[in-house]
Parts: C-alpha cells; structure tokens; sequence
RNA sequence: GCCUCCUUAGCUCAGUCGGUUAGAGCGACGGACUGUUAAUCCGCAGGUCCCAGGUUCAAGUCCUGGAGGGGGCGCCA
C-alpha cells in the first residue's frame, strides 16, 4: 500500500505517477468526478471514477462527508476547473457517511448555524481556511520573537494571586462544593483545598513576565488566558490566547516600536505564506457584506486592508491629542456620539475609538498617556502626575488589539499607587521585590490572539476564528 | 449585565387584516444523463410553526412569561 500523499503535494506531483490519497468527500458530481479534501489546503482534488467498470454498492458508498483512500495515477486534467487529477484505480471507504443525517450538506451554510455543529465546521473551506491562518500566525509569533532572541516564558495557568486586576477570575477548587469546609467564623477554610489556598485561573501572565524580564531581559508568553467577566459581544471570549512580550530596558518608545514591528511582522507573513487561504476569505467577506448597505461596507478588500497596514506607520498620539480631535469632530458637534466628549479624562468608547482609527486617521492607532485614574495601578506614572505611560493599539473593524504600557520600576511611587488603588501589597511581595532588587525601565503588552486572527481573516464574530470558543452560557464540546 | 431584532421542512427563508388543506429555493432520496466544477433535467418525501400559558368562534399570526440565537453597548485582549 503506497504511503499517502497530501492533497497539496499532488498538484506539484509527476504526471504519470501513482499516488496514494486520503480525505474526505466534498461532494461526488455525475458518478464520475469526486471533490476530496484532507485539509492540507483550500483546493479540493478532482478524482476521477470509471463508473462503468467500479461496483455500483460502492458509488452509492461515496457520499458528502464520507472518508476515502484512492489509489490512482496522476494526469493532466481534461476539464478546465483544474491542472491535474488523479485517475482513480482503487477505492476504499474508511468511513461512510449517511448524508440524509450529515448535516453539513453540498451547500452554503450560515456561520451561526455551522457555530452549532463546531465539531464539523473544520470541514467547510471557511473554517479550514481560519484554522490553517491561525496556525500560520501562532507559529509566526514564535519565529518573531526566536529571531530577536526573545524568550518564551511558561507563566502559570493557575494562580495563587487574585489581585491581578484585569477582571473577574474563575477558581479553582477541588473542594466538594456540597461539603465546603468552614473556619470557626464561617469563611471557607480554604487550607484544606488541593494548594492550601484560593486559587484562580490566570487573567494575565504579565506579573510573571515582569519577573523574568527583570532577568533574561526579552522574554514573552503564548498561552490560554481566562476572563468570568458577563462579556456578550463579537470580540471577547471567557477562554483566549494571549502573547505578553515584557522587555527590560525598553521605555514606552520601544514598546510602540515592538508591538508595530510584530504586528506587521504577523500580517505580513500570512499574506506570504496563506496566500490561497486569504484570497478565498477575502472573496467570503466581499460576498457576505453585499447583502449590507452601502454604508456599512468596507472601504478596502481583506488583503488590500492587510497591505494598507504595512505599508505607513501606524498613528500615534497622546489620550489628551485625542480628546482634542473627538472634541471638534463632526459628529461630536452634531450630537451624534452616544456618549458625547466634553471634558478630559473621559474614557473612550468605543464609537470613539471607531471614528478615529476608522473615519479620521483610516490605519491603526496607537494611544498612549492615558489618565492614570483609568488604567492599572502598575504603569509607570508619567512627570505631570496625571497621565501614565499606557499604550493602546486600536484596529479596524476590531478595537483594541494590544493595550500596554511601560511599567512603574519605582518602589515607592508603585507601594503607593496600589495602596491608592486598594491592591494588597502584602500578598504581592513577590512582585514588590523586582523593584526592590536591581530595578529597571521595563515595558510590555498584551496582543489578544483571536483578535489578531479575526483581523486577518476578516472573520466579524471571535467565536468563529478559536476551534471550540468558551462564552457565558456556553462551554460545548 | 443593558438595549434591540429573530426563532416556520435537514439548511436559508416567505407566510397579507387572526380565517378553513402552511409554501419556495437549496439539500436528501428515486430515476435519466455521463467530462462534471455547490453539474443538469424529471419525480418524490419531508412540519412539536422554539416552549408554557392566555385572548378569541378561530392563533404560525395577538398578549404574558420562559428558553435559544443574531446585532449593538459596557467590561477588555
């Protein structure tokens, strides 16, 4: 039995050769032409059967969904949709498939309907489509930060500490939740649970960043993040993948400088390398949005929006310049905003962050010096004693994609900032003593995954770019 | 969590002012055809009108409550 060829490698094959392949039916057209896909790219491969000289129990055996291994030579192809196609001289069915209960049918499919069936939405040619990009980048992210000699840091899934501050935490026990052990004063006795102690699941892994930053310099993490916030919108997920680059010596300056290079490091290497994917999502975004007013529609193309990126810097101002350019816009005079700017020190909306990086500057945004009262207790106060050193990256279509900051190294303005922002010190000791031994200036952010992905495929919805997205109500499969 | 729209065949939807036997396209199935490209042509089957109450002579249609889903907002990545 010949080895199994990939799909993708067939179309690059010799003519005349033999070739093994297995996948699944697409569909099987005149008893004659089957479609087949193992996943290995977007195209389908054009088997053609002998009907006249091929059992007729086993034609009735190749349905949609049904998996195959075909043995066959390789020829040109007669028809015009395709180069080549593999004349088949055996056929064997792995798997059959009743396509009276299959339910993804020859057909389109909306994308709520497939987000039923997440279990098979990896066979339609969207969802392929998304997964191998999603690859492409994760594995894109590593190459970046492996070439500048970053390293990548495991910061834990469980964690001890509650007072990351970047929402609400799920815990976890191994308590009997029926039979909660009590203290005398009637609070969980939280000694008797499997650490000895609450514990969460990670919000973020910057601390822990930080701290090995604070050693080997250039360090980031890659790994599941997890919010219990009541979030219910086309951009958050419960259970997300995030990249935390943290560098010692790098002020808020570098940091913009880094988060821009990665992410046209990112973009650039999907149109490199997914090319076929992104042509194929371009087309599935340019059809879906013909049913949409005018108004509503993208102004560029998937890939021309994806160049457009690379091709200028991306604009940077300070929250205070924004709030000058919300103030005299158009639709903030002609009441238009929801939530209206009048004075400094409002957060933005997001309609806010909208009209600027979609109506008045068109190309990515990167905010920075924001009031500190609105952002976290550990970016670095800045000389005026009002703003801090944050930094927003906001996209189109998507918001924010990245927030960072540069971190407060300063033992004594941090101690007080938590103390004014009610973080307990003393639970956090561990993080205190970087600041405490061998401070530096140091900077990092966070890049949410999914938002990446949902960037540069075009895809609208988050729970349609992560394989089985965790959302309130909702943990299947 | 808030606002809003939706739920009718396997899928996508239509269903008029509350009226008698609930429709279409696609898919599936059967047949014809056999170099097709989500093939084509002919035929056929397929319904808990989301659920529970209520109003009415009569409810897919109106009212109340619930469930599920979409979109927007907040929280944020």
């Amino acid at each position: 039995m010949a080895k199994r060829t990939r799909v993708k490698d067939i179309f690059t094959g010799r003519i005349g050769q033999e070739y093994r392949v297995m996948g699944w039916v697409r569909t099987f057209r005149n008893n004659q032409f089957i479609a087949l896909n193992d996943g290995s790219c977007l195209a389908n491969l054009q088997v053609v059967v002998d009907f006249e000289n091929t059992d007729p129990d086993l034609l009735k055996r190749i349905t949609t969904g049904a998996s195959l291994s075909i043995l066959g030579n390789l020829i040109a192809s007669q028809g015009k949709g395709q180069s080549v196609e593999l004349s088949a001289t055996e056929i064997t069915v792995l798997g059959d498939c009743d396509a009276e209960i299959y339910p993804l049918q020859p057909k389109k499919h909306s994308l709520e309907f497939l987000r039923e069936i997440a279990h098979l939405r990896f066979r339609t040619n969207t969802f392929s489509a998304v997964f191998r990009v999603r690859h492409a980048l994760a594995y894109a992210i590593h190459k970046f930060f492996n070439d500048r000699n970053f390293v990548y840091l495991h910061s834990p899934i469980i964690t001890g500490s509650d007072a990351e501050g970047a929402g609400e935490m799920f815990q976890v026990t191994t308590l009997d939740l029926n039979k909660v052990p009590k203290n005398d004063d009637g609070s969980i006795n939280f000694k008797k649970d499997f650490f000895a102690k609450a514990t969460n699941l990670t919000v973020s892994g910057q601390l822990e960043a930080e701290l090995g930053a604070l050693a080997l310099s250039d360090v980031y993490t890659f790994g599941p993040t997890f919010r219990a916030e009541n979030s219910n919108t086309s951009r958050h997920l419960a259970e997300f993948w995030m990249i935390e680059p943290e560098v010692a010596f790098n002020d808020l300056n570098d940091n913009m400088d880094l988060a821009e290079d990665m992410l046209k490091y990112l973009i650039s290497y999907a149109l490199d390398n997914c090319a076929e994917d992104l042509v194929f999502l371009e087309q599935r975004l340019t059809e879906e949005e013909k049913v949409k007013p005018q108004q509503e529609r993208s102004e560029m193309a998937l890939t021309e929006k994806l160049r457009f990126c690379l091709d200028q810097p991306f604009e940077r101002l300070t929250y205070t310049e924004a709030i000058e350019i919300l103030k005299n816009s158009t639709p903030n005079k002609k009441g238009k905003f929801q939530y209206p700017i009048e004075k400094w020190g409002a957060d933005l909306q997001s309609e806010h962050e909208r009209y600027l990086v979609e109506k008045h500057f068109k190309k990515p945004v990167i905010l920075t010096n924001y009031p500190k009262e609105i952002k976290a207790f550990y970016m670095r106060m800045d000389d005026d004693g009002k703003t801090v050193r944050a930094m927003d990256v906001l996209f189109p279509g998507i918001g924010e994609i990245i927030g960072g900051s540069q971190r407060e190294e300063r033992y004594d303005v941090l101690l007080s900032r938590m103390k004014e922002m009610h973080i307990p010190a003393e639970e956090m000791s561990w993080f205190l003593d970087t600041r405490r031994f061998g401070t530096v200036p140091h900077a990092g952010f966070g890049l949410g995954f999914e938002r990446l992905v949902q960037f540069v495929t075009g895809m609208t919805n988050i729970r349609d770019v992560i394989p089985f997205p965790r959302f309130p109500g909702n943990a299947e499969f």
